[in-house]
RNA sequence: GCUCGGGUAGCUCAGUCGGUAGAGCAGAGGACUGAAAAUCCUCGUGUCGGCGGUUCGAUCCCGUCCCCGAGCA
């Protein structure tokens, strides 16, 4: 067995990678590291489709429920806790298991990751209120004018892209385009990925995000959301976000029936489903490839296997 | 039975002072460099309810029939 390797499970919302990994962990010695950007949060354990406990206290899993929902988590900071939990598997001699559905993350461990400081809090806020003032569209007209390179790659309504390029201006006074010349730095730069990608069909992944909500509302997503709307939090938040909250806050505030947020967050959950795999399949090269969900194929495990 | 509204894209509706029509949502595909379960981009021919009439020309005006909703009986 070669030292340095890390197994890295890719694939949409539902399509089972989860359970994969476990399994890829159990056969290979490994431990579990979460690559999924909500189910790094406390409050919503249900919703996210977090391992259970059962499943946790089968392999070690890491890097799950760590923030508040208040907290506002980043691909960076994910990236150096991900990277730590890696070397400290490879000096037990444990194989990574990376899983999870969020491309960025993933993109960025194994291709590296930019130097551009991150937005701080004081700008974003900042943005926030002249993007009130001026409107978004007048702030990538701005954008334009300092940055002109970023604003010919971003479109005119991306609000995330506008504020992220027009914040580091403010705030470094350097164009983001000139922080993005600098050459991807790579924080594993000894890793060897071996990565598979669960790439299911769509009516079969379909039915899956589908009956998969309904045992997530038979669990009790709803108490679950009940308390996290207890914390006020603003809907800003990333926590705030994850598929079904939003539905189920507008139920919760009378402004929509239970069968219907439940829809809601199903169909949100199919879109969601599909970005991803439109992400996995152009931008994540796989060792192990299947087009289909993962319900204990042993060839999967072997495939994996056989490259560590 | 009568009166008034409506019947237009898979859904909700806009519109055409008569020259065969367009938004949102859904759907399909795509993008993605420190909020990514985020954010965004591209793609719209449908007997404009049926049948007649007027007209050079009707989805639009007129007649009639069918369906839905509200009201009156």
């Amino acid at each position: 067995m070669q030292k340095n390797k890390v197994v890295v499970v890719a694939g949409p919302t539902a399509s089972g990678k989860s359970a994969l990994a476990i399994d890829i962990a159990l056969a290979c010695n490994g431990e579990i590291i979460n690559a999924d950007s909500m189910q790094v949060y406390k409050d919503i354990p249900i919703l996210s489709a977090c391992p259970t406990p059962k499943d946790m206290a089968t392999v070690p899993h890491h890097l799950y429920q760590i923030y508040d929902a208040s907290h506002n988590g980043t691909v960076v900071e994910w990236l150096d806790k991900a990277v730590e939990k890696i070397h400290a598997c490879w000096q037990a001699k444990k194989i990574p298991v990376v899983v999870g559905g969020t491309g960025l993350y993933i993109n960025n461990l194994i291709y590296g990751t930019t130097t551009v400081p991150e937005n701080s809090l004081e700008t974003r806020e900042k943005l926030r209120l002249l993007c009130r003032e001026i409107g978004l569209r007048n702030m990538y007209d701005k954008l334009e004018e300092v940055d002109p390179k970023t604003a010919s790659r971003i479109q005119p309504g991306d609000t995330t892209r506008i504020f992220r390029a027009y914040g580091i201006f403010l705030q470094t006074g350097i164009p983001l385009s000139v922080w993005q010349s600098q050459p991807m730095i790579k924080k594993l730069p000894e890793g060897q990925f071996v990565t598979v990608k669960l790439l299911p069909q769509r009516e079969e992944l379909d039915q899956r995000c589908f009956s998969r909500f309904d045992q997530m509302i038979q669990q009790g997503a709803l108490a679950e959301v009940v308390k996290l709307a207890e914390q006020k939090l603003p809907d800003t938040l990333p926590a705030m976000k994850a598929l079904g909250v939003p539905e189920l806050m507008m139920f919760i505030h009378g402004e929509c029936s239970l069968d219907e947020a439940v829809a809601l967050g199903k169909l949100h959950t199919r879109q969601y489903a599909k970005r991803q795999k439109t992400w996995f399949a152009n931008k994540l090269f796989a060792d192990v490839y299947t087009k289909e969900c993962y319900y204990g194929q042993k060839n999967l495990i072997n495939d994996v296997k056989k490259r560590l």
